[in-house]
DNA sequence: TCCGTACTTTAGCATTTACTTAAATACAGT
DNA sequence: ACTGTATTTAAGTAAATGCTAAAGTACGGA
């Protein structure tokens, strides 16, 4: 691993262990952050997430909208429910999904830049 | 493939082929998003975009911080880099790295998160 | 009870990812 | 010009990802 430190003229220590402590603070929720944001930065899931923020789809329908099979929405599905980012309900034999209102908080602000345009971040 | 579009009782042309539309026009918005989404979605990444957010770090300083070796450090900050996440200054021998600032209004509340405790989510 | 529809799951595969190690580049001081 | 420090890049590798194809599950209607 040779993870030798950096002998640099201004490796200030304490700076480092106060960068460190941060970290360990700010660790469950980046953890968590992370694991939420790694599903939404796929373009597949953050299409379906975009949809599903607007209304319940059923796994036929997104395969319809996505042009992608079955078995692949469906997979992606999973993933999203597993992060716990949506949820299942199952009506018959069709299965609807929506969000988490858990997680609006966090996808909101992230979604509202797709509808309203957003001028400074498109150029 | 198999692409058989679903044969169900309400299968809704007219609504998925507005959902389509709505898919197009949040296309350029949505592609670059997941983009950012997908560098922060890494726990790595986000750990050093959490601390980017608070001060500038050389490449050494974020090596020692989270424990790694310089190589794999180099190669995350390129990729942020690459993404346009992170803008790099030279200062003689060291790099320091910095955010870039057009991307923190979609940065900006992931990290808030991240200092103010959000119980809700939390638990 | 059998069939068809909606969905999930499994296995397999190509691609991508995140590292390691080693070599290459850039710059500062002597 | 030579040496050492900071960083980048290249090559190799194990693991994760996203798909396809095929089999499995669940439910509704005839």
């Amino acid at each position: 691993m040779n993870l030798t430190p950096c002998v640099r003229v201004f490796a200030d220590t304490d700076h480092i262990q106060q960068c460190q402590q941060r970290l360990t603070q700010a660790a469950p929720a980046l953890s968590s952050l992370a694991a939420v944001l790694a599903l939404a930065g796929n373009e597949v899931r953050l299409q379906m997430l975009f949809l599903l923020a607007d209304e319940q789809l059923c796994v036929c329908d997104l395969a319809d909208v996505l042009q992608m099979t079955i078995s692949a929405v469906s997979q992606h599905l999973r993933k999203l429910r597993d992060g716990g980012v949506v949820q299942a309900r199952k009506v018959g034999q069709t299965v609807f999904y929506s969000l988490n209102a858990a997680y609006l908080p966090v996808l909101q602000p992230l979604l509202a830049r797709l509808t309203n345009p957003q001028p400074e971040l498109a150029r």
